[in-house]
DNA sequence: TCTTAAATTGTAATTATTCCAAAACAACAA
DNA sequence: TTGTTGTTTTGGAATAATTACAATTTAAGA
């Protein structure tokens, strides 16, 4: 059985086209789309789709953490991620790139002289890429 | 010399009531207010005051850092902040408050094995404070 | 196959923010 | 102190992202 199909049978969430075109794009685009993009990419294909589709099942897929939504501090739109564990972001100010940044900070534990309980971080990197970082040496030469 | 005024004069901008208003409003209520709120607030006193003026002066003040924006991840408003020193901040999920979180952690040497150039780290807790705690221990009793 | 609750759709509404052009004003110089 | 000029303010309109809603369609179990 497809993974995508066990992914939403094991949250008793049912099977549409729909939901299985949104995952799918999600996993082999990991690109960190918008709301509007996935719309856009799967539109495509399936020219009846409707935006508030997208965002229904978005929503719904990341209340039962299938999937996951985060936004850059100047950015504003949503983006959305096929992986669900622990990672932050890096986004390239020049390329405008995101990448998933796989290290694991002693957050919680810096946190604990505080008196409050931390459930949730979440944080993100902006800088230069490698690949803009390199682009501008070449040039220089 | 009131220091709101010295601050716009140390970049050159125009000294003007709403700027002013701007500056100690956010100086004198830490909350972490959105542009509504600003806008609100400020009204009261100086019901002439427009919306874009409000957007136009926090822009410009945020792009002189002499105030700073930040979003939470799930909120669609940005926030602004007088405090512009490296900080981060915790909301509490019950009562919605933002506290300022002033721990410096270790995150761009982390970061070194990415050969990308961070030059900015953004981060925010979310969880439950310790007034939001001590209530639910007091139901309990 | 029938039933029904859940999902999808299109449109309208809302929210946050930006754009724009006219009027008002702050700062500087005469 | 007054005049000039570039900046700021204002209100209204435009845009972008998201949410609300009601009618229609559909998935899935009996
Ligand atoms: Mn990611
Ligand atoms: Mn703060
Ligand atoms: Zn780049
Ligand atoms: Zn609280």
């Amino acid at each position: 059985m497809d993974k995508y199909v066990k992914e939403l049978k094991s949250h008793k969430l049912k099977i549409t086209s729909q939901r299985l075109d949104i995952l799918s794009f999600l996993d082999e685009n990991r690109v960190h789309p918008s709301a509007d993009e996935i719309y856009k990419a799967i539109k495509i294909n399936s020219p009846a789709l409707s935006k508030t589709t997208i965002y229904n099942n978005i929503d719904v897929m990341v209340k039962n953490n299938i999937i996951k939504a985060f936004r850059f501090m100047d950015s504003n739109e949503l983006r959305f991620d096929y992986k669900t564990t622990e990672h932050y972001h890096f986004i390239c100010r020049k390329c405008k790139n995101i990448y998933d940044v796989d290290i694991s900070l002693p957050y919680l534990e810096k946190f604990e002289h505080y008196k409050h309980k931390v459930e949730e971080f979440y944080g993100d990197y902006k800088g230069v890429c490698e690949n803009c970082l390199n682009k501008k040496k070449q040039k220089k030469k």
